[in-house]
DNA sequence: CCGCATCCCCCTGGATACTG
DNA sequence: CAGTATCCAGGGGGATGCGG
């Protein structure tokens, strides 16, 4: 699937973007690297809590097709890889910034969280 | 389900939000009343090619439960009922607008096309 | 006109085990 | 370390029909 599954089918902009980010873990996976917007396989594992390897394998992969995140595959021993947000993904990133905002206001009632 | 159906297992606002925009419609049932902030049964229905009259009940009545859609029901013949946005609601719809701005852009490839 | 009741299908995502 | 390979359960949502 290239950016975006629902070919033609899109009422706004907003629904358009929900499709590349709909799946469980994507939006946590955005939000996990922060600021420095790379990091490695297993420390996205270690730092979602209860995502199995088969399915954050397959929404980093969704997301890569989609455009928003960069696999970079190192060729040592032991393997290592290391998955960057594009430009794009940058700027989804900071396109949910008040959608967080009102997340944290409206349904965490005002607790201290990033973003 | 009050508000949020995952307590407690949020990583950060913008999956506390996810969550409550989680159903196939929700976004664009938001986005449909617009500026005017209100719309009937019917008109939803009509403007949401393809949603069946079971789902988008069921899609209402949880955003009434998260408290971002109001119902109000009159009391004639034929009936008549108003879905209205919150405070709350119309302040998400607000914070969803970047991210349409986005999808306009990156998946849409900057169609015309409000929000 | 505005729904609710039923039935059912498909697809996401979880559990577990195995490989380069 | 960074993934595949299977298998499987749950639930969202589509189709259809009835009721106030």
């Amino acid at each position: 699937m290239p950016v975006g599954r629902r070919p033609g089918a899109y009422l706004c902009g907003t629904d358009a973007a929900m499709d590349i980010i709909d799946g469980k873990w994507k939006v946590s996976i955005l939000w996990v690297p922060g600021e420095r917007g790379t990091c490695r396989f297993g420390e996205l594992r270690r730092r979602l809590p209860g995502v199995t390897e088969k399915v954050l394998a397959a929404q980093l992969r969704e997301l890569e097709a989609d455009g928003v995140v960069h696999r970079e595959e190192y060729d040592e021993v032991p393997p290592r890889v290391e998955y960057t947000l594009t430009r794009s993904g940058l700027q989804l990133n900071e396109a949910l910034e008040p959608l967080g905002s009102w997340g944290r206001r409206h349904v965490l009632g005002g607790a201290p969280a990033p973003r």
